[in-house]
DNA sequence: CCCGGATGTAAGCAGCTGCTTACAACGGTA
DNA sequence: TACCGTTGTAAGCAGCTGCTTACATCCGGG
């Protein structure tokens, strides 16, 4: 064996990086369930089954960890998918129970953890003005950023419904259909004149 | 002095009803400002000016006073209105920051506590029951209870936004734009043919 | 008057929270 | 081999939580 660096391929008994990616993973999954009060730092470490002092050693702190989780989950993957495909992108992850795999639950870690004036809230409002910009050129309308902010918030409120209240029929119902609902309800909310209409 | 009923109008020093009412005030405020979690049984009876004892005494445990507030606010006040005035009612209360009346703030105590999977969401659920019901009949498409969820799901989302997140334009906004804007796009919803669509 | 229930008060309980500290064990380097 | 920084561990800290208990104080009916 030679003494030079080891082989990145072999698993090692102590691995710093490894109980990094292990305590973000934990660490996600636990505030897309939980929100982020509700996400012991216990609970976090016992999952990743890791000690918990490891976790203020490599974040920080709490924060510090949410931080990490939203920055590389959330802010990504909204810089990386065009406009026009980002209401109907971020509808459907919502809407389908994702498969525990290594995928983005950045917006069910938002809304379960945007409902009190805690710590967790002004890390989370950057995610949320990114979705805003990114949705505001859609509507030609002057108030296209009022509207951007009406359509978050109906996905907001469809992710409220479907993954905390979990009331039918809502939530279980097909995401096809509520796609066609919803996306052709809002097409009228893009085209609608801003000065004067119904009531 | 006779030796009969006290007079009611006098108001008297150790008096039980007028300090379950101020425990139920204040319980309402909290709850709708931090969350069912969020306030704790010490600044409920704070608030009140009453000694935090008294609050178990009177109803026996923290989950028991949210179920008193929810009951005598927002139940009452779905059961109480036309359901062709439900949602534009509850939309407009959403929008006008209440003058701290004594008015209705059960939507806000119902958004800003169900985000996690705690005790608080059992009892709230039936608030929102009543909501559904009262919203499904309003249109004629067999799939109505889940249009009624999705307006529903809107509604909480414009809340979310709006009294929670707080993100510009959408806290600003003028509530009659908003309304117009909401109303209007939500016609198409009701009207939307159940069978096939665009997109 | 005086007793007894109703009302109000202060202190404390066990359990949980985020976070810190002191220390052990590993493993590459010289 | 001897060393020393890196990684992992166990215990504990102060502060908060919902809730309980033991005890004052009021006040109307006998």
């Amino acid at each position: 064996m030679e003494p030079g660096s080891v082989p990145p391929s072999e698993e090692r008994r102590r691995d710093a990086s490894a109980t990094r990616r292990r305590l973000l993973e934990a660490a996600r999954d636990l505030f897309a369930e939980r929100g982020y009060e509700g996400a012991t730092v216990r609970s976090i470490a016992a999952r990743a089954g890791v000690n918990q002092a490891l976790l203020f050693r490599y974040f920080g702190s709490k924060r510090g960890l949410l931080t990490e989780v939203v920055a590389l989950g959330g802010l990504e993957q909204v810089r990386s998918t065009p406009p026009e495909e980002l209401f109907e992108t971020a509808l459907r992850s919502m809407l389908t129970r994702s498969a525990e795999g290594t995928e983005d639950r950045s917006l069910e870690v938002y809304l379960r953890s945007v409902g009190r004036g805690d710590e967790a809230a002004g890390t989370l409002r950057d995610l949320g003005e990114e979705y805003q910009s990114a949705l505001a050129g859609l509507s030609g309308a002057p108030d296209g950023a009022l509207r951007a902010d009406l359509a978050m918030a109906w996905l907001l409120g469809i992710g409220l419904m479907r993954t905390v209240v979990a009331r039918e029929p809502l939530a279980g119902a097909e995401p096809d259909e509520v796609c066609r609902l919803v996306l052709g309800t809002l097409g009228h909310l893009w085209a609608a004149e801003p000065g004067d209409g119904e009531v």
